[in-house]
DNA sequence: AGACTATATGAGTATATAGTCATTCACTTG
DNA sequence: CAAGTGAATGACTATATACTCATATAGTCT
């Protein structure tokens, strides 16, 4: 059980990176080679790669070769889920603070 | 827009370390003040102290005073949905890796 | 095999993070 | 106001992270 909050803290550590989010972004419609991720999402290739390499060793992605090309998905349907509760949560909280600094 | 991102990834940043993760765990049933979080944990009180800290200003924890001590808590309910999911997501993939162990 | 394309990796740098120990600050109460 | 308690912070260390540039690897096609 002790590991059960190690490999939670890493799935939740692999989304909450900006560069990651733009690629969790990114997948949300399906699959994509890494040659579309990172023209997509504006970073190296190199960079893009292992971050790529990161999520899907977190567990967050999966990967599918295709002749030269290796096509990166997100693994479980349930991380969509996480990312809309969040962005519910900022949204919730952008509005919070605009109405404390209308009061202020 | 821009922001919705980094705002995004701080609150899964915060959420992503298992110092923090604990205290989540322990402030699952409401707040608790940092005199019972950092024992319950078992983690130093400056240590305990950076980490609240960094989950208030990530927009994860609420703070209130009361007399000398400082309570804490779950900001938004949505938080502990978000726990269950990568919780849900964890136990699959764990069966998952059995059931690869034992093929092998 | 050789040229080509897509992805991964080595090496390096700059910055961020988690943690510790000692101290300070804020508040309460005798 | 002095003593005491609870929480935050300064200073430091060790490690991790994100990123870049250059190179290596893996697969394809002629």
């Amino acid at each position: 059980m002790r590991d059960l909050i190690e490999y939670r803290a890493e799935i939740l550590k692999a989304l909450g990176q900006p560069t990651r989010l733009k690629i969790i972004d990114f997948l949300r419609d399906g699959e994509r080679c890494v040659c579309e991720i990172f023209p997509a999402i504006a970073e190296e290739q190199s960079n893009t790669s292992r971050h790529l390499n990161m999520m899907l060793s977190a567990g967050v992605l999966s990967r599918r070769k295709d002749g030269l090309k290796i096509y990166y998905a997100i693994k479980h349907p349930e991380i969509l889920e996480v990312m809309d509760i969040v962005t519910r949560i900022v949204k919730q909280d952008i509005t919070g603070r605009h109405r404390l600094l209308k009061a202020a």
